[in-house]
DNA sequence: ATAAAAACTGAATGGTAATTCAAAAAATAT
DNA sequence: ATATTTTTTGAATTACCATTCAGTTTTTAT
């Protein structure tokens, strides 16, 4: 990617988390990167497009760390155990884009839809994971998708604790909180 | 509240959820009332305004739900389970407005902040009933702040699971997953 | 029935925003 | 050095949108 595109790129991330996605110009991108509204144009055939390219990268990052992780343990305890930490890791470092996806989920309108069906995909990736946990006899009884949607819900747990609590959050001691609640609740016996 | 200014007030509350706050225009509020222009800005100052009524409706259903439930019960275990189960009846009952309020709490604007103070409230006072119960040696020692945002956190995972899953989800079967997991790990023992 | 107050109207205002495009500048190839 | 391609520019275009307000209709009180 072209060093003016990556930019603008860039950009756009930090100000669609910060202000949201309407709120935000194409006039106000330009400007702070410091070219005109025409190179933006140039690069990208329209705002939305930067909206979805963003998307995608968001939903890489998850999926790709998930698939490497938790491909290295054989227990399902332990699978989940590394997606939750990764989706911690995640939310730390991907602030922006992680901000991103979970204010534009919601609605009906195509934007929405494009984030809500590249978040289902990564929710249907921790649902079959749970399911073959549970029937391996690894993970206790219960609805995989409920059980899913909760894991998911971590990562709104995590950034809510992240603006709430503080820039430079212990990863490693909010693992273990998650560790000693859901995580324990999952566990046969 | 008189007819009509219900009438714009449930209408804004159906289309933010639907559209988002800057996606909806008072011409699309008025028209599908059906009343003329004029007749918001005489019920309301502002878009904003309306914006910031919903959003006090909405942290008073959650925050009164708990100050009288909680109250119901002397065991902390016990408190927050029944603050589980009040999240999950008020996104299955109010959900436009918890969908209002998840998307529109992250951001730096105005209206963002509104949104982020009303939820630290609700988080906090979550927060402090986890403290007590720990005190008082009810429930498992642990980071009160990570516990409460781990609980604000299922608002989310159910918002989720009942869009990916079904208009009518069994709010009981669900409680019963929560109680399973992320609440057998707070008990002792 | 009349006066006063409340509710409603919709055209006009002022502003902003996304996108286009013809021309200029910069980079690259010959 | 010249031609060609790539990248950049910013003014112009087109569209929409929140808000205002002077005037009209409806409701309520006397």
């Amino acid at each position: 990617m072209n060093k003016t595109k990556r930019k603008i790129f860039e950009t756009s991330m930090k100000l669609f988390a910060e202000k949201g996605y309407d709120a935000t110009s194409v006039e106000e991108i330009t400007a702070t990167v410091g070219v005109a509204k025409g190179t933006l144009y140039y690069h990208f055939a329209s705002k939305e497009e930067i909206f979805n390219f963003l998307i995608e990268e968001g939903i890489k990052l998850l999926q790709n760390s998930i698939d490497i992780k938790t491909a290295k343990h054989k227990n399902y305890i332990d699978k989940i155990k590394s997606i939750v930490l990764i989706q911690i890791k995640i939310v730390a470092k991907y602030e922006d884009i992680i901000t991103i996806i979970l204010s534009q989920f919601w609605g009906k309108e195509e934007r929405n839809k494009k984030c809500q069906s590249l978040v289902y995909k990564y929710i249907g990736q921790i649902e079959k994971i749970v399911q073959e946990g549970i029937e391996k006899g690894e993970i206790k009884k219960g609805d995989p998708r409920a059980i899913a949607s909760e894991i998911y819900g971590l990562i709104c747990s995590t950034l809510v604790y992240k603006k709430r609590e503080a820039p430079n959050m212990d990863i490693m001691k909010l693992y273990h909180e998650y560790e000693n609640t859901l995580i324990k609740g999952l566990k046969i016996k």
